[in-house]
RNA sequence: GCGCCAAUAGCUCAGCUGGAUAGAGCAACUGCCUUCUAAGCAGUAGGCCAGGGGUUCGAGUCCCUUUUGGCGCGCCA
């Protein structure tokens, strides 16, 4: 099915075609004066200028044409240039039901199938997750969902930094703290034990590492050589790297299960490691890959520029690969192995340069062809108050799973003094209401921008929330439940009877186009809003009718429909949104 | 220094190709629970949309400029 907002656009630009003038001028919005109107159009007065004729002139014509349209209860041509529309109930209620048993809700459908590989999450093995990780996990899990629903095929890699320095710091402070195994000294024997490495341990060492790189040379060089060395697989740092791999990634799953981020490859940039051979090759080929003080570089550059952009560098002056080169294999990797046809990346903003000059490496070695996309979504940062990223009062980083915890908790507390919450169900429940809202309070943010995080605001379960909506769904179920109604059941609408039913129709039926939106800017904070919208929608006719107590079997038949198909849409954004939804709280 | 991004109510944020009266939430103040879950509803108050210039019939939105803040700028990732 076609979005309202779509179809009246074509039903105004005919209108507009038919008076003589360019159809693309029938664009229609929601209203901006819903007291006059519920959609409108502004062409006449971009008409006007081509056309060199008053806006309210062009408008009356557009508007008498429309007129004649049963579509529509009400149309105005009215000044300086606006035409004013209205739907006629049948027309709402049609659209409504057509709403209803559309096979996709109202998501639009993407005409030619793609393959998108998603890269989000990006965490470092060498390094706990802390509140950093949140925003690309879960805009980039909402993008996945959001793409799929939209029918394409999308494949969710974590995109580990398992390849780079981090690890060999890491590596060079365990041979100090627990010397004497064979994997550090090129002995390695499979079977042979490895030190000890726990999830505490890991969490620990990398800090300490990187400081102590920064003071004591020696140490520094040691853990470029590790890195080095494990980049050309010797088998001992090989051994003890898939320890700390699997330890990592164990500590990290827990983290992403609470918030229910899934990934379809577990991948890292070591997983790109065969790929880098073939590409320095189809590097070497164009004759794009040459030497520059020690390091092998690509010239990525262009007269455009506004400002200079400096070289990709591909092997390190020590014999490193730099994750500009893991990145670059890996899109190989992904157009040959996966078939990519879009590649997008959910990675902070800051990383903007390193996207562009390896999008352009690929380019220009012809790795990524040109009907292939690559595009960096960049995601803002959680702030604190002093607009940078958010530390802790210790001047730390706040662990990740500290603040899903912490949300828990406090979900939890306020649980707790539920009537309507069966004993046992409190833990799983108290998981899904701080994860509603850390969530919600997230992606209502849009991806692109700096927000500033306030852990209060985040507990507060109150006003525009996650709990909110949620909440209103505990509403709508209960409702459902008492009058017998199943939430599969068809919607029987039958009428409508004033403007409070109008309003909540209006809300609907814009849903689809809100899809549209989110899919068009990537961002999910458009579902967000527009699932908030729903449910304010629906508590305003809650309070203003009983829907239980009403005599009138069409009344109540049409307004048990608005329930189910409320339910429906606000349920199909939260779980887009990677939103978990209760029966009761 | 060069470049990118931002500046909207006390706070945190929306504001869709430029259009009618700039919207929410929090905080403040008023009402509303023997009636479908008050984690709610209804209402009041709060704005020279950072400053200045320009384009336009019309600017929070586009252009220029100043200020303030954030970020990036060759071997960390």
């Amino acid at each position: 099915m076609k979005p309202v907002l779509a179809h009246l656009t074509e039903v105004v630009g005919a209108a507009f075609a038919s008076c003589g003038y360019d159809a693309a001028l029938g664009t229609v919005h929601i209203s901006d004066r819903l007291d006059l109107c519920q959609y409108q159009c502004n062409g006449a007065f971009a008409g006007a200028k081509q056309y060199h004729k008053a806006p309210l002139v062009i408008a009356g014509e557009v508007a008498a044409v429309l007129a004649e349209n049963p579509l529509f209860a009400k149309v105005e041509g009215v000044r300086p240039g606006f035409i004013n529309l209205t739907l006629s109930d049948e027309a709402m209620l049609k659209a409504a039901f057509e709403l209803a048993t559309d096979e996709h809700l109202g998501i639009p459908q993407t005409e030619k199938p793609e393959t998108i590989v998603l890269d989000y999450g990006g965490p470092n093995i060498a390094k706990p997750l802390h509140i950093g990780h949140l925003r690309p996990a879960i805009i980039g899990e909402a993008l996945k969902r959001l793409m799929r629903a939209s029918g394409c095929k999308v494949i969710g890699d974590v995109h580990m930094g398992d390849w780079g320095l981090p690890i060999g710091l890491v590596i060079a402070e365990l041979e100090v703290r627990m010397p004497g195994y064979s994997c550090y000294n090129g002995t390695y024997q499979p079977g042979d034990p490895l030190p000890p490495v726990t999830t505490d341990l890991l969490n620990e060492v990398y800090p300490f590492a990187s400081a102590k790189s920064k003071e004591d040379k020696a140490f520094s060089e040691r853990a470029h050589a590790i890195t080095v060395a494990l980049q050309q697989h010797e088998p001992g740092f090989i051994a003890l790297w898939q320890e700390i791999r699997r330890i990592s990634v164990e500590d990290m799953s827990r983290s992403y299960k609470q918030l229910n981020v899934t990934f379809d490859l577990w991948y890292g940039e070591s997983n790109s490691a065969e790929y880098i051979d073939a590409a320095l090759n189809a590097m070497r080929e164009k004759d794009i890959l040459y030497k520059d003080n020690g390091a092998m570089i690509v010239d990525v550059a262009e007269d455009t520029d506004k400002s200079p952009v400096p070289p990709a560098i591909i092997i390190k002056t020590d014999g490193g690969v730099t994750y500009q080169a893991t990145d670059i294999a890996t899109i190989l990797q992904r157009v040959q192995e996966l078939n990519a046809t879009k590649i997008w990346y959910v990675v902070d903003f800051r990383q903007g340069l390193h996207f562009q000059q390896v999008f352009r490496a690929a380019r220009k070695a012809g790795i990524a062809p040109e009907n292939v996309e690559l595009a960096h979504l960049p995601n803002g940062t959680m702030n604190g108050s002093d607009g940078k990223p958010y530390k802790t009062r210790g001047g730390g980083v706040m662990r990740l799973s500290d603040l899903l915890d912490t949300a828990t908790q406090a979900a939890l507390e306020k649980i707790s003094g539920s009537s309507y919450v069966e004993e046992g169900n409190h833990e799983e429940l108290a998981r899904k209401v701080g994860m509603a809202a850390i969530k919600f309070g997230d992606l209502i943010n849009h991806r692109t921008k700096d927000y500033i995080f306030d852990l209060d605001k985040f507990l507060s379960f109150e006003g525009k929330t996650g709990t909110y909506v949620l909440y209103t769904v505990t509403r709508i179920n209960s409702i459902l439940k008492k009058a017998g109604v199943a939430y599969d059941a068809p919607v029987d609408f039958r009428g409508i009877y004033s403007d409070d039913e109008r309003d909540i129709l209006l809300k609907i039926l814009g849903t689809p186009e809100v899809f549209a939106t989110a899919v068009a800017e990537r961002a999910p904070n458009y579902l967000c809003e527009n699932a908030y919208q729903l449910a304010v929608a629906f508590s305003g006719f809650y309070h203003n009718h009983r829907i239980l107590a009403e005599t009138d079997e069409d009344k109540k038949a049409t307004w048990l429909s608005l329930c189910l198909l409320v339910r429906r849409l606000i349920l199909l954004q939260m779980d887009i949104l990677g939103i978990d939804t209760v029966e009761n709280m």
